[in-house]
RNA sequence: GGGGCGGUAGCUCAGUUGGCUAGAGCGCUGCGUUCACAUCGCAGAAGUCGGGGGUUCGAGUCCCUCCCGCCCCACCA
């Protein structure tokens, strides 16, 4: 980017606020996000879920997109032609319900206002929250094309759904028909199987007695399954009535029959002949249907074909009337009896159970767990119902999806997902598509109001008349399922139907990103969609991100409202804090928890991370320098072999890690390079350099650079704002370079250098043993300490010949003697010798710590004396209480547990002392 | 009824193909204001890796079994 800050000044405090808002402006300004379709050599394209403009992102979709950010972000700086296609979703039941909530707020309901006025109400809303989310995206980071963005009701998309439609219906896989379907009472509207969540929940089994009337004869005409081979006189209970039961007593007045298994032979002398219905007098036909489970209740089932999905079946074999018993608002309708109509269904139920048992059929009620079909949008219960709808043959479909995942065309990742792809799949039932809403796309069907035409007409453009009669056309009332127009989202957004150069560019994309809710409403229905009117798959790998929760443990959620808007986050810790976050805290499909009343615990690490990179920047960009020339090659210090080492390792890792969509890892991992490797290590060990002048400055300016222009690329995908802000200051070959578009850094192997990392190694750990020992004898902070060294590793006297000042500088030290043959330190292990604290090193070799003149000597002995006695006694006496039998016997587990790891933890510290009052007095 | 996921430090969780002393962050304890960072540094305490059994030289990791929590699917009248 060409701009002026050539300055190496950071502010002095890292404030993601005032660099983030502009970082991104410049970006988009740049085009950086949007690749013409003529220019894509290599394409890697992602599409976005497109959110419900129902309501504001929560952090669920911050997760969500995060990863699909990482995930372009990566690519593009790989040299791909990257293109994240955004976009927003009707979501057509989900919608119009707010915005029915709204309404009722205000006292009205969407027919007070009629439908067209109603959906530009809706329309209202779309553009509040639309926007909104936009602007969400774009605070987090998100490097979509906003040239490219789509709404799933944008005339192009709705274009495509018609032309699907239409040629759904051409090669007769869409069909109009009167089956059971699942009726929202609430929405009143049909809703496909997926939309029914079923919930298990505590209802009644009623046990119910029909009468029997006539005699034994068989009915004559009927189809009766072994009719033939009825055998007369069989031994029902009484002959003059029959049990029945069922959880749904107010569905009875819709029975037409009752069925029992054709080889039951307690009832094979009932097939064919009648009973009555209670409270409705009507006569029924006993029925034999394999359908029936002869196990269940008396084996006897009441056959109610227009509220049941199995009694439709049966009726269907048999011929029984389809007496639909409700209103769309699930209230008793018409057909029954007078005394139940209007009741609502549950309050019918009440009144029905009353009734029967004050007729004396009812028998009795037991409680009962069953699962219940739930509205996914309201929550309202489901009532299956037989109704006209439109469907989608499925199977056809499904077929080649399977097939490809089969043949690995189709990866999930966890890979446990395919699994249930492939079952749900493979057992695939029709998609009811119709909706009777009035917020999505129409139908594009017109019926011919001519009474004895009768013409239905499927097209994509409106017709004017009947194409049969001339007649006037009404088109049909309904609107499809929103998931109608969402399952050609990959296809829609790049100009399906139409043959654009987007669609050749960019289709088929690569990666879904996605939650695993919708693996079946969205992901296998796009697979299908992608065959069927593309002939090729939408994408071929699929991640299933996991969900985020809250403190409790609940799905974060808008019904909900416990939802943690990243907004707020952004706002207090940063786009990179709420990122590296996300990022870090959930590998590849397992769930987040964030608690909602502890942000701080869950994002400030982000924040701090962050931090430690803008304050190892302040400190390294002075000191950084750029590329030095061929005849002028760096000499390779201890130091920044090792930083380079480490630097290509992380870089291996990262790419794997990367590749793997294993992104938390990458996190994890940049985390401890950055803050462990880099901050803690290189920069202490070079700052000696760095201060001063010549080569040794100038290598480790070099290096330092070049580290920072590593760990800030790798990283960038994850936190793309504080990265590029640093990055952007350095003096390398690349600077000025925005990191948005690369290049990704690629490091050869002879960079990682076992000897480098091995003496580092050893120098960390020498370092580390004898900051310990200084702070297990009190020794002064500020107190320089001459440390002997006894057969020291090789590696370690390779690290401290060249970095003997760091080390002394690290670790406090004035000097450390016994490197050299000839002035190896006494024996420090045995007894005899000056008082002093000693460690072994794992690496080799041991070191002595003199403590005489140090500390006073008499003074701490007395100190850890008194420290002992005390210990000793609480040894005793906890001890003792243990080896009271009585107090075994009569006290909980868990005391006993506790007080057990009590004694334990006083031994360690008792052996602690008595080897740090060993260094004191080494003679007794 | 079928299938799946999880149980590792007080809390939230990492721990690819079984391998040297089980890790991180937060929290906790002690110490620390000189020149990048208190949004920090150093040191430390803390884990029977849900229980039991098995395979192996070796198991948090593989097998069996049991217990606990969660999720998905299902034509449980």
């Amino acid at each position: 980017m060409a701009d002026s800050r050539k300055s190496s000044e950071l502010s002095s405090r890292y404030d993601p606020a005032a660099l983030e808002g502009a970082l991104y402006e410049r970006w988009v300004d740049a085009g950086f996000f949007h690749v013409p379709a003529a220019a894509a050599k290599r394409p890697y394209v992602i599409v976005i879920p497109p959110p419900n403009v129902t309501a504001a992102l929560h952090m669920g979709h911050g997760l969500n997109n995060t990863i699909q950010d990482v995930l372009v972000r990566r690519r593009r700086m790989q040299g791909f032609d990257v293109l994240w296609v955004p976009g927003t979703d009707h979501a057509g039941i989900a919608t119009q319900n707010v915005v029915e909530r709204q309404l009722r707020a205000e006292g009205l309901t969407r027919f007070d206002l009629g439908r067209e006025a109603f959906v530009e109400r809706v329309w209202k809303w779309v553009g509040e929250y639309g926007d909104r989310i936009i602007g969400q995206l774009r605070q987090i980071g998100c490097s979509c094309d906003w040239e490219r963005t789509r709404f799933t009701l944008d005339e192009g998309l709705s274009k495509a759904v018609r032309e699907v439609f239409v040629r759904l219906h051409e090669k007769d896989l869409v069909y109009r028909g009167r089956y059971i379907i699942n009726w929202c009472p609430r929405c009143q509207t049909a809703l496909s199987n997926e939309e029914s969540e079923h919930r298990d929940s505590g209802g009644k089994l009623y046990r119910i007695r029909y009468p029997l009337v006539g005699g034994g004869d068989v009915a004559d005409g009927r189809d009766v399954i072994g009719g033939g081979d009825v055998v007369g006189g069989g031994d029902v209970t009484d002959g003059e009535e029959v049990e029945v039961v069922t959880t749904r007593p107010e569905t009875m007045l819709g029975d037409t029959g009752l069925a029992v298994h054709p080889e039951d032979d307690r009832y094979r002398s009932l097939v064919g002949r009648e009973a009555e219905l209670p409270l409705a007098g009507r006569r029924i036909p006993v029925v034999a249907d394999s359908l029936v489970d002869p196990d269940f209740g008396s084996g006897v089932v009441k056959v109610t074909p227009a509220h049941d999905p199995n009694d439709f079946e049966i009726g269907r074999r048999h011929g029984l009337a389809v007496l639909d018993v409700m209103t769309d608002a699930a209230r008793m309708n018409d057909a029954v009896p007078l005394a139940y109509r209007g009741l609502d269904r549950f309050e019918a139920r009440a009144r029905i159970v009353a009734d029967l048992e004050a007729g004396g059929f009812l028998v009795d009620a037991k409680e009962h767990m069953h699962s219940v079909g739930h509205c996914y949008r309201c929550d309202t219960v489901v009532e299956p119902r037989a109704s006209l709808q439109w469907f989608v043959r499925m199977k056809p479909l499904a077929r080649p999806g399977v097939a490809a995942y089969e043949k690995s065309e189709l990866r999930f990742h966890p890979e446990r997902y395919g699994r249930v792809y492939q079952s749900w799949m493979e057992n695939i039932r029709d998609w009811c598509i119709s909706r009777q809403l009035w917020w999505g796309h129409r139908i594009p069907v017109w019926y011919c109001a001519a009474p004895d035409c009768g013409e239905v007409t499927v097209a994509v453009d409106d017709p004017d008349e009947c194409p049969a009669c001339g007649g006037a056309l009404q088109q049909d009332e309904d609107v499809l399922d929103t998931w109608f127009s969402s399952w050609l989202w990959p296809l829609s957004t790049l100009g399906w139907p139409e043959q654009t150069e987007d669609l050749a560019a960019f289709y088929p994309t690569d990666t879904l990103v996605t939650a695993p809710e919708i693996l079946f409403f969205w992901v296998a229905r796009m697979i299908m969609a992608g065959q069927e009117f593309a002939g090729e798959l939408p994408f071929t790998d699929v991640l299933l991100n996991g969900t985020v929760r809250d403190g409790r443990g609940r799905r974060m959620s808008k019904s909900l409202g416990n939802g943690i808007d990243p907004l707020e986050v952004v706002g207090k810790y940063g786009a990179d804090a709420m990122r590296f976050t996300l990022i870090r805290g959930s590998p590849l499909g397992t769930d987040i928890r964030l608690d909602h009343e502890n942000l701080e615990a869950a994002f400030s690490p982000g924040r701090n991370f962050a931090n430690k990179m803008w304050n190892a920047a302040r400190f390294a960009l002075p000191h950084a320098r750029g590329d030095v020339s061929e005849n002028d090659p760096p000499r390779a210090a201890l130091a920044d072999r090792w930083i380079r080492s480490r630097l290509a390792r992380f870089a291996r890792d990262a790419d794997s890690a990367y590749e793997a969509f294993r992104l938390h890892e990458v996190a994890e991992s940049g985390h401890n390079f950055v803050w462990g490797d880099f901050c803690d290590w290189y920069l202490e060990l070079s700052k000696r350099r760095l201060y001063g002048e010549g080569d040794d400055a100038r290598d480790a300016g070099r290096t330092l650079t070049l580290a920072m222009r590593g760990w800030l690329s790798i990283l960038h995908p994850i936190m793309p704002f504080v990265t590029e802000e640093i990055a952007g200051r350095l003096p390398d070959a690349l600077s000025g370079r925005s990191l948005v578009t690369g290049p990704w850094p690629d490091y050869p192997d002879e960079w990682i250098d076992r000897e480098a990392e091995g003496a580092i190694g050893a120098l960390q750990e020498f370092v580390g043993a004898v900051r310990a020992l200084r702070a297990e004898c009190r020794l002064p902070q500020g107190a320089r300490i001459a440390v002997q060294l006894r057969d020291p590793s090789c590696a370690l006297r390779m690290a401290l010949a060249e970095e003997a000042d760091s080390a002394a500088k690290l670790a406090g030290l004035s000097s450390v003697e016994g490197l050299d043959g000839d002035s190896r330190p006494g024996d420090v292990r045995t007894g005899g010798g000056p008082a002093g604290a000693h460690a072994v090193l794992r690496t080799g070799g041991e070191l002595f710590i003199p403590l005489e003149g140090l500390i006073d000597v008499d003074k701490e002995r007395a100190r850890l004396f008194a420290e002992l006695e005390r210990v000793d006694g609480l040894l005793s006496r906890s001890g003792a209480k243990l080896d009271n039998a009585g107090f075994i016997e009569n006290a909980p587990a868990e005391v006993v547990e506790r007080e057990r790891s009590k004694l334990s933890s006083l031994k360690e510290q008792r052996a602690r002392l008595g080897e740090k009052l060993q260094w004191l007095d080494p003679s007794a």
